[in-house]
DNA sequence: GATGAATGAGGTTTCATTCAT
DNA sequence: GATGAATGAAACCTCATTCAT
């Protein structure tokens, strides 16, 4: 099949999505979702043909988004620690401008919906990333026994945590950056 | 008289939940977990007014044996280090063992269904884990700018990270509880 | 099977019966009855098989007692007009003193759930009025072509809408029921 | 565009409703309803948001043809007992011409399930009845302690245990009609 | 006999998806 | 392609009735 006609719908569902289900979780009707949309209930399916189709899209667009984020401006002659530095800022700092999104990630990564293929496709972007850990790895920066996949986690997992916490504490948001971050960096540096 | 509500029905019920919310997630239907409970679909509603109940109650539940495995045998006369690494002991490795309620504890937390009153009294078993926290930072063994709850969720995320890749290599389960609690105390202590 | 132990405890749920179809409709449930009544919800049906069991039942329990209260101190020797006006007085002030039967009585009628045999049986009590239906009729006192039935029937149903403005303006009992009863006779009456 | 909503469908399932509630009752299922209709079971629900409100838009509905039946050709020239024995015959009539929804209206009526808002529009038809009545009144030509609402129900009253002694009694209907309606004049004009 | 837990059929309503317009 | 009415399979929950205690 074709490609839809519009760019702009499909993108529009994208974000009544985002919205619906940031509010509502993922076990939202798509009727919801094409409202928010602003287009008919069955214009839906003609730009994703199930609703299951409709979310791995979804998470495969926002997961896009956030590598946009995080790798913009990569700094590649940097040293390690700066480099890090430079996806956990571009990490947080998406997070806490792109909220009902991390929401929605934070469910998608959780729901059964996700095929294999969405999470590797998910996962792509960040491959300069996992070349940066390997490197990391093999300089020895990092401590014995922590693998490239296992700091990559740990990161996300930190990461939000720390924006968590920010959006309770909008005042400390500098802080808690850069604490977050320095909690990491001393998680994994060797010595 | 007359037949007294059984505790083992009950309990048959918040288990057949686990399984089947683990499995297809909380919009699994009442009549599976009654089915997965070995009951009539009717009965469920005689031990939970409503699915919602039903879920609230069994992420009390799971809440208390996870506090129950975090906390048992905890060595309050020991120093923070030996403390901390009790808990996270206790919480890996129940996780490893229950994975369904592991599974299921992460599709709680992120949905919309949980209470205030739930999310409360949730966290109550874990007041001595606070009280040792609130310890730590007196005594300045951790480094400035973490706070008690910071550091608890720390915990938190850093261990369903390091569960998740003990379920993906199981022969090296004692190596990730090693270097994973290793990483973890790296980051928060001073200095 | 022997006449169930409790004669009060069946009195009891036909009154809780009254009570929750008043307010309810005949749709209520047999838990709300039995909890009206204070008995178990098994209770009530070792004192009625079926809930239609005890709708029939109701239905001649509230019959009878009209039947009481019309008929009591009927005044056999007096004229017909003045029995008449015996039997309206009495069919009206029970009304107004048992609003609930009175609206149970009325949700009755229009249901499907009484058998012929109830139907028959509720009538009964009121075959003195028929005989004097019939010797009104032999005498000539009212017009052509109003047989007894519907002479019964017509006073049941203007007594009904008397009750009603009676309701609503409490204020005005002793007028209604006097003017509602002239309208009735003189609806009636030959000339 | 797309298939408008079809007034023929909306029809078809208030008379669904008509014929399946006249049987079994205002509990009846919708699925018997959305059958009867020759539909979908959700198809019911984009016509009608819930039962309820089916049920309300059917008593307005009811309650617009009978008004119709009793208004059309309304003799508003002559004088009040003639335009009563039209308001009459067109009642009666209609009644028998429709026994399912006479039945409906009856069990509406005394339902709980009409809100004030409908009860409101299904009398609004009627204005010409009590601006008639109001005139016979002044007119002095009814009794006196009758008010205009009393008269109008107790029409009702009347031609209702009229329709029914027509119902039992086919080749009486003409007799019934005419000595109903005597009755009822009989009773309610002055001398 | 009294109790109330257990049952499962059935009720209303929602929802993903299809299809006539 | 866009629309939204139509569909019928669940979903959650209620309820009359049975039966273990």
């Amino acid at each position: 099949m074709a490609r839809p006609k519009s760019e702009y719908k499909r993108n529009a569902i994208l974000l009544g999505a985002t919205q619906v289900f940031a509010e509502r979780g993922l076990g939202a009707a798509t009727l919801a979702i094409s409202s928010a949309a602003g287009v008919a209930e069955g214009t839906l399916f003609t730009y994703f043909r199930t609703k299951d189709e409709l979310v791995n899209a979804l998470y495969r667009e926002i997961k896009l988004e956030l590598a946009d984020a995080m790798m913009s401006g990569f700094p590649r002659k940097k040293n390690i620690r700066t480099r890090l530095q430079h996806i956990w800022d571009g990490y947080v700092n998406w997070g806490l401008a792109n909220p009902e999104q991390r929401k929605v990630l934070a469910l998608l990564q959780v729901s059964d919906i996700l095929t294999k293929e969405s999470r590797a496709a998910g996962g792509a972007p960040f491959v300069e990333i996992e070349t940066m850990g390997r490197e990391a790895i093999e300089q020895r920066v990092v401590r014995d026994g922590l693998s490239m996949e296992f700091i990559g986690k740990a990161l996300g997992a930190l990461a939000e945590v720390t924006m968590e916490f920010m959006t309770l504490h909008p005042k400390a948001v500098d802080q808690y950056r850069t604490s977050g971050f320095a909690m990491f960096w001393a998680g994994i540096a060797r010595k």
